[in-house]
DNA sequence: GCTAATCGTGACCTCAAGTCAGGCCATACA
DNA sequence: TGTATGGCCTGACTTGAGGTCACGATTAGC
C-alpha cells in the first residue's frame, strides 16, 4: 500500500523553507472533501478515484500524486471525519456536572439527531470500520489509539476522578469497554437508517430506543460504575467511597 | 455483485430433482478448502482467484461457475469456517453444570489454545467481520442472525433458565451484548498473534490474559447477572468474591 | 451405445488502480 | 523584467484482477 505511510518528501538540503506551499494544501482539502462525498456516496469499492478527479475537474495522477493510493486518500478522509466529532467531554456544563453517566446519556440520546443532521462523516467511520480492509484497519486503529479522537481516555479519567467509575479495573480495559459498546450501540441505531440489516435486529430498535438506551447505561454503570452505596447503611451516598 | 445473493438456479419445473450431483458437490467443497486456505493467508484482497484455480490445478472460470464471484466465494468460506466452531453450550458436563459464567469463562480460557489448535477459521472470521466491504458485511449478518451459528440464543435462554441472568433485560439485547463483547475480547486476544497492532494495546494483554479474564467476566456478570442475594445481610457480599 | 444435459476450459473482455515523461507555472533572484 | 528552478498537473499508458462465454469434454439416463 504505497504513500499510506508517508508522502512527504525528503527534507531540503540547504535552506529554503518549502514555505507551506499553500496552494498545494488547498489542493489536497479540495480533494479530500470531494472523495469524502463519493465514498460516503457509494461506499469505498464502489468509489472511482476517476470519478473523484472528473467532479473536481482535476486529471486522475493528479489525486494519486497528493495522497499515493486509493487506501491513503479514504486514509485521510477517514482522519479527517473522525476528527470532526465531537469529544466525550465536549457537552454544555451541566450535563458535565451531572457526572459521567449523564454525559454517556446525552451523547446516546443525541445520536440520532446528529446523524441526521450531517450523515456523512458518520457513514465514513462506518467504512473504515467495516468496510475496507485489514491492512488499512490496522492503521486505522494505530490512528485511534494515538489521537484518541474522541477524548474516551480523558473521559474515563474524569468518571475516576469523580468516582463514578470503580478502581479496580484496568483503565484501559475500561477504555476499551466503552469504545466497544459505544460503537456498537451507535452502529446499531444508526444503520437502521443508513444499512438496514447491518447489525442485528434494529427492526425494533426504532421504537424501543428510549428504553434501549435506559437499559444499556443501566447496565453499563452495574459493569463498570462503582456500586451503589445503598444496601447497608441507607442514605449518605457517596462521601465514603474507597481510594 | 452477482451471485452473492443465490447461486442456486431457478426450482425445476416439473420433476427432475437435480439429484446432488456428487460430483459437483465434492469439487465446490474442493474449492472452498483452498480458498479458505488462500484468504486465511493473504486477506481478502491480496487472494487471487487465479491462484487458488492453479492451486487446485483447474480453471478459474469453473471457480466462477460455481460460485457467482469472488465475494459469493469468500462468502461460502466464511459460513464454513464459522459453522466449524463450537456452540456455547457444547462443553464437558461438569462445566455446563457450574452454569452460565463458568462456561463463558471455559471459552474465553481456551480460546487461545484453541487458535493454536487451528487459526485458519478464526482469520477467516476476523476477514468476513472487519476486511472485506459493507455489502458481504451485511449478507453475513444476516447469516449469523438467522443461522445463530456460535448458538448464543439458547445459551442466553439456558442462563435465564438457570436463574443467573436478570430477568428484566430484552433477550435480544442480551444476546447482541454476548455476541459482541466475546466477539471483541477474543479478537483482542487473539490478534495480538495473528495481527499485531489490529486492536487497542495487545501488547500487554497476553500477560495480564488470566486477570483479564477475570475481570471481564465479573464485568459481565455485574451487567447482566442476576445480582447477588447478599447485601442485606451485614458485610460485603461482593469483595470476596473475587473468584 | 445414443442423447441431452451439465461441467470445464482458456482465450478474451472490461475496467479501475496506478505510473510517468513531459509541459506548465509560480516564485526567487539578478 | 528576464530567466532559472523546482514543484505541480496532465492524460495517455500499463498492469493486472475479476468476470464472461462459446465450445468441447464428460457424465447420466435410457
Amino acid at each position: 500500500m504505497p504513500g499510506i505511510a508517508s508522502n512527504r518528501v525528503a527534507p531540503p538540503l540547504y535552506q529554503r523553507q518549502p514555505r507551506v506551499r499553500p496552494r498545494s494544501e488547498a489542493k489536497r482539502a479540495r480533494i479530500v472533501e470531494a472523495a469524502t462525498q463519493h465514498f460516503a456516496e457509494h461506499g469505498y469499492h464502489d468509489a472511482r478515484v476517476g470519478d473523484i478527479a472528473t467532479a473536481l475537474g482535476i486529471a486522475k495522477g493528479s489525486i494519486f500524486q497528493h495522497f499515493g493510493s486509493k487506501d491513503g486518500l479514504f486514509f485521510e478522509v477517514y482522519k479527517r471525519a473522525v476528527r470532526s466529532f465531537s469529544k466525550y467531554l465536549d457537552v454544555p456544563a451541566e450535563v458535565r456536572q451531572e457526572g459521567f453517566f449523564a454525559v454517556l446519556r446525552y451523547w446516546l440520546a443525541s445520536t440520532e439527531h446528529l446523524v441526521h443532521e450531517d450523515w456523512i462523516p458518520y457513514r465514513i467511520s462506518l467504512l473504515g470500520n467495516y468496510g475496507t480492509d485489514l491492512v488499512l484497519k490496522r492503521e486505522i486503529n494505530r490512528f485511534l489509539i494515538s489521537e484518541d479522537p474522541y477524548g474516551t481516555v480523558s473521559f474515563v479519567r474524569f468518571g475516576l476522578e469523580r468516582g463514578e467509575l470503580r478502581d479496580d479495573l484496568d483503565i484501559e480495559m475500561m477504555v476499551s469497554i466503552i469504545d466497544w459498546m459505544v460503537e456498537r450501540f451507535q452502529d446499531a441505531l444508526l444503520t437502521a437508517e443508513l444499512d438496514p440489516g447491518l447489525f442485528r435486529r434494529q427492526g425494533e430498535l426504532a421504537e424501543k430506543k428510549e428504553a434501549r438506551i435506559q437499559q444499556f447505561l443501566a447496565m453499563l454503570q452495574r459493569a463498570i460504575g462503582v456500586p451503589p452505596p445503598a444496601a447497608v447503611s441507607r442514605q449518605k451516598s457517596r462521601s465514603n467511597h474507597r481510594r
